[in-house]
DNA sequence: TAATAAATGTCGTTT
DNA sequence: AAACGACGTTTATTA
């Protein structure tokens, strides 16, 4: 019995717990905001942007406390039916079987899972107020550039970063050693010619207010198929340029301050 | 004890176990190619296309026999971490910690993460078989219409799709085999009376521009109460269609290419 | 195996 | 609230 008064135990475990004991653990960990684990032999249904029917089998259902919930089976690193967070979730016993729904209001979608069986409960008061880092992302890549631009190319001067033009921000924009513009766009991953478009989308918007020059160079780790064509149609150049490396070029600046791009004129890629 | 000779139990549940017993039952468990689940206090370290750290806080490991792993924070429906399916695991203990780390050799990527203290560990071997089913969105049928329009009606031939209008977007505009505009309203789900006045309004603010004559379809895999009499009010027409018959058209054209409208000449609802 | 397109993508940001 | 773009996108499909 979890008592209602008392503080519950930070983990509550109940194995092929009845329908009711299951039920009663089920409600209170989603009041309580707590994170529910649940495994037992059950069918899914999803109707909202999509419907789909899982028959019956042995899932695993989480859910977390932002409303979030997921139904995981023995494969895939996604799950196979879930609800984003802040879903508001209804439970409750019909014809000897447990009912979990999760549903949200504003965007008509339900996820249903039926319980023949439940396996596990697994009730948690998990405390993690950690901070989470990723390393050699876009941002990154943004980020190294902007502190060294010999990166991009001897010379190159940013002027503004994350300019707004007509259809979105233009990553970079600087000049080049000869004082030309220069519109920088930024892909961590092999560019495809939909970045190449991309580019010169902004560079077209750009042009219109500036209507002198203006170079486009793509920062990427390399090129997807069809981009290099792209690239020649439209004039515009490609810097190749691993995310790995920027992410060294940040880190190396918390050891030796901002020096780097003053000390060091060589290329490295 | 998890014994070597015997068959293990469908479900193993360890509460706060030792670092042994934990040790012992994780790898058990993956040897075993059984689903493991296991939370506790840790911090997470990746290396591979990027690189993250995520420092001390507890979360729920959830480890399956395809080899995937995933770590899951209090929050949000993805894995804070993660690793695909195929994945190849190592555990060790280490100065009183445990580590568990997932590698994929090929693609050089690292998940480690480093317990200070296991809250739970469930290993399963869960039963399984079902298949899946999707059935398609409302984009998938409209995009089923447009690849073969017969899916409405035979000689009806699309103009454009999400043309912008007073009240919102006209799903699919076209002309019928006399050259009649007509305007195609798609819904996935019975459709209701709301439904029927939502084309009403689309031909309304249509017809102001056009002012010739304006026929509207609704295509829904059924009618909700009311709707039948709206149409007929309003002088519309209906065209059965459902979301699994879109599908399988999609999912064939894949296969044999986009000739299925000039072979195809009868209509399948 | 590599390239391409779809996804109930998810998730953040900005208008 | 809606739109846009990034993502360690993932995933399936096809050449």
């Amino acid at each position: 019995m979890i008592g209602a008064t008392e503080k519950p135990p930070r983990l509550v475990v109940l194995e092929h717990p009845d329908n009711e004991r299951a039920l009663e653990a089920i409600k209170d960990a989603i009041s309580k905001k707590r994170t529910l684990i649940v495994a037992g032999r059950c069918r899914v249904n999803y109707e909202g942007r999509a419907s789909s029917k899982l028959e019956e089998g042995e899932r695993i259902v989480l859910i977390k406390p932002d409303g979030s919930a997921q139904v995981h089976r023995t494969r895939d690193h996604a799950p196979v039916n879930w609800q984003p967070p802040g879903s508001l979730f209804r439970t409750r016993l019909n014809e000897g079987e447990l009912i979990l729904r999760a549903f949200r209001r504003k965007e008509n979608e339900v996820l249903e899972v039926i319980f023949k069986e439940i396996l596990l409960i697994v009730s948690l008061d998990l405390i993690d107020t950690a901070t989470f880092y990723l390393y050699a992302s876009e941002e990154d890549m943004q980020k190294a550039i902007l502190l060294r631009p010999s990166l991009l190319e001897e010379g190159f001067k940013p002027i503004t970063s994350e300019r707004p033009v007509e259809p979105g921000f233009i990553d970079i924009l600087g000049r080049d050693k000869f004082g030309v513009l220069t519109v920088v766009e930024i892909k961590r991953n092999p560019a495809t010619k939909e970045a190449v478009l991309q580019l010169n989308r902004y560079i077209q918007a750009f042009v219109k207010d500036e209507r002198s020059k203006v170079r486009g160079i793509l920062v990427a780790p390399g090129l997807a198929k069809g981009a290099q064509e792209a690239l020649a149609a439209l004039g515009l150049e490609v810097k190749l340029l691993s995310p790995q490396v920027c992410a060294e070029t940040l880190s190396r600046r918390k050891k030796t301050g901002q020096l780097l791009d003053f000390i060091d004129d060589g290329e490295k890629v």
